[in-house]
DNA sequence: CGGATCGTTGATCAACTTCAACGGTCGTGG
DNA sequence: CCACGACCGTTGAAGTTGATCAACGATCCG
């Protein structure tokens, strides 16, 4: 098994649209790597998300600021997830997201310029975008409706459940925001204190 | 200016992707037009959603219910909107959701094998599902923002202000749902008793 | 070693829910 | 066309969930 970080890439992308070796080359040859370290920033509010991010190894977070100053955690990436802040990257508005590694942390990043350019030229990579547009908004539909339907400790076993290999590896502010509680309330939900 | 279902349907895919009249009328056929009575169902949980729906006159919501019998809405849908159930429709699984009118309605229905067919048939139509997913994805990122936030009353400030003309037409307990809070609180809201 | 960062815990507090009772309106059957 | 019931919104009182605050402890780097 390859640690090379554009067959890593390769591989998920082969797993949402078969493409021949030359349409493989083709589209890996805009994707730049990136190692980040943690603490570092991707994007920051005000700039526009010039990139989408694809995590070959690490973590990385986006979240929002509101005027009290507080957290929001948007969304988490490790590997094998993509990152980004969708609003601005896709119609190149500016950002109003910080994206930070958690991890030190290797990427595999697309411009939009490029990815614009790649859907045009080709029906498959089209196709490819386009599914997982639509498993991003199923994903974040699911989303919504935790966040409807559950109380705290209920969002947090489902996740806890569902990502056992990444609850723990998550610094705890950050996935109690993401979750939407504080992290003293979060760290009660751990112990058993409520 | 006309109120042909289908030209209105037209003007809407048009304005996503410039579509030539042979395109338009391959892609239109395909669309059946549905007439709902209010309260009518056209998705229910255990059933796959076949259909993904164009509104082209009226109102529908698609909500969730949980084991305490509690609503909530996922999605509203008037006129020039979309609505299904999105993991149902794009994984072809069963439904979680329901989703009814709200008023008597006119849609415009395409089902998930004849898009797929147009979609594989037509790198432009697969370019205009692809937009429509991004828009969903990103619409439904800044719901997470605002419900992640807010409090009650700016979500409801917030909803009222950017739909101004949706806002005092929808049932104040699918709204209240829609926005993660009962009723009695929505009504204490609109009638600053909070 | 020392400061910064992160998690923990109990006490108090605020936002929102629950509950119950009431009033208005709408649509449907007689 | 009226009457009745179902449905919907309103309101106040009491109850809960989870937030805030503050103090402390642990860990991790530099």
């Amino acid at each position: 098994m390859s640690t090379d970080p554009y067959d890593v890439l390769k591989q998920h992308l082969q797993s949402r649209v078969p493409l021949t070796d030359d349409e493989c080359t083709t589209l890996l040859s805009v994707f730049r790597l990136k190692k980040v370290k943690r603490r570092q920033f991707i994007i920051q509010p005000e700039y526009v998300a010039k990139y989408r991010s694809y995590v070959v190894k690490g973590a990385l977070r986006a979240y929002v600021v509101n005027e009290e100053g507080e957290d929001h955690t948007i969304q988490f990436a490790v590997e094998d997830w993509w990152i980004s802040d969708y609003n601005s990257y896709i119609y190149q508005q500016p950002a109003t997201m910080f994206v930070t590694a958690i991890e030190d942390s290797t990427i595999l990043q697309i411009d939009f310029e490029s990815e614009s350019r790649m859907k045009a030229a080709s029906h498959k990579f089209e196709t490819l975008f386009r599914i997982m547009a639509e498993r991003a908004a199923a994903f974040q539909q699911r989303r919504i409706i935790s966040s409807l339907t559950q109380s705290a400790k209920e969002r947090y076993n489902e996740f806890a459940a569902r990502y056992p290999n990444v609850v723990n590896r998550l610094p705890q502010y950050a996935l109690a925001s993401y979750l939407g509680m504080t992290t003293a309330f979060l760290s009660k939900i751990r112990n058993n204190k409520v």
